[in-house]
DNA sequence: TCCATTATTGACATGTTTGTTAAACTTTAA
DNA sequence: TTAAAGTTTAACAAACATGTCAATAATGGA
């Protein structure tokens, strides 16, 4: 395994695909095994257990899209900007994988501590972002809470992609490439949406 | 148990707090039973299987608060009050039993069309109190499918109960009565929010 | 009181999952 | 070529979960 890693991949992969489907407790190792064309012994052998292996598998999913949403805070030079690249990193991120919110969620309840953790171990710092914004003026004189404001954007980012199956069949008739469409539309809504927000309520 | 059902009670309110807490399948029905102050045996004298059991928590869970939203259909006479209100609902109702997104999240992933059917079994219909409105013109000349709106009115009143252990820890230092005193706050803003977006965003 | 229904219990059989071990096989690089 | 490291495998033991059964206990109405 030197030089290569495709085992390590495959596995990663596969692990992803079960627990998203099935959840973490409801996968077996067999069932990864099984997905990745291994035999449960030989998994073993990569990953001693099921915790290691879950962990692994998490660490991988966050990398897919927390360290696009960190870089961010560099990049970026006003307000405006910042939002319309984070919303569109965002949901771009949920419609690429979108077993992103299920999976951070169901970790989230069993595990309060590790996402936080782990999302601050790959750069990101919603505290200090917002700091920033608020010492350049952007948010000054509005009507309300700045972290109100964030919320909301994350909310409305986030929540279509977690409640996903049930929007499919109540919003959009089951068609799913409507669904998609209507959240590639949401990448222009959401930064006009927030715009008018904060138009409407500054004092 | 003819006149009196409160082992029947105990037993719920026990497997919804260890569902909730663990998840379908990471919770065993020695868990359940522990928690309720039976055995296991008699746990499954109630409910002779463990999926019986998740069935009637989760019907038990929506029945909390669906048919709260579903009476406000009828009671509302135009469009403000109606957001007023039903924003209120779902978030007294999610402080109240903060499990209820997490269960509903989880649910959707392994069976997702249940939720749906559970759900207008219980006499909700989304695509008809949007018809309604959509006919009061109430929504006419929006610059935006209205769907576009109640979804991100959605995401506004529920994501915040779904990522709540997170939301604690990143955004209100681990003080969860800031928390809560946000969420609070949230019942006058989010309609403030809507509002805004309505007049921004006409043609 | 006594019978029938309802409720509780311990013991059981069955199947699943997990992590380990020791042996066999493969690759690589000296 | 050979030895060391890396990889795969079948078989094993231990723990756990599930659902059932027959026996026992409690309850409540005739």
């Amino acid at each position: 395994m030197e030089t290569d890693n495709t085992v390590e991949m495959k596995i990663l992969d596969a692990a992803g695909k079960v627990f998203y489907m099935k959840g973490k407790d409801g996968t077996s190792m067999q069932d990864i095994a099984k997905e990745a064309g291994i035999t449960r012994t030989s998994l073993n052998y990569y990953y001693r257990t099921k915790d290691k292996l879950f962990e692994a598998v998490f660490r991988h999913t966050l990398e897919l899209f927390v360290p696009k949403i960190a870089a961010l805070m560099q990049s970026s030079a006003n307000f405006p900007e910042y939002v319309d690249e984070l919303v569109s990193t965002i949901i771009d991120s949920m419609i690429e994988y979108p077993q992103i919110p299920v999976f951070v969620l169901q970790e989230l309840t069993s595990n309060p501590a590790r996402v936080p953790q782990m999302m601050s171990e790959l750069g990101l710092n919603p505290v200090l972002t917002m700091e920033r914004f608020r010492k350049e003026g952007a948010l000054s004189g509005l009507g309300m809470d700045p972290r109100q404001l964030v919320l909301s954007l994350i909310s409305m980012c986030i929540f279509p992609f977690a409640g996903k199956p049930m929007l499919v069949t109540v919003m959009f008739g089951g068609d799913e490439s409507a669904y998609i469409a209507a959240m590639e539309e949401r990448k222009k809504l959401i930064p006009e949406m927030i715009s008018s927000m904060i138009k409407n309520m500054k004092e």
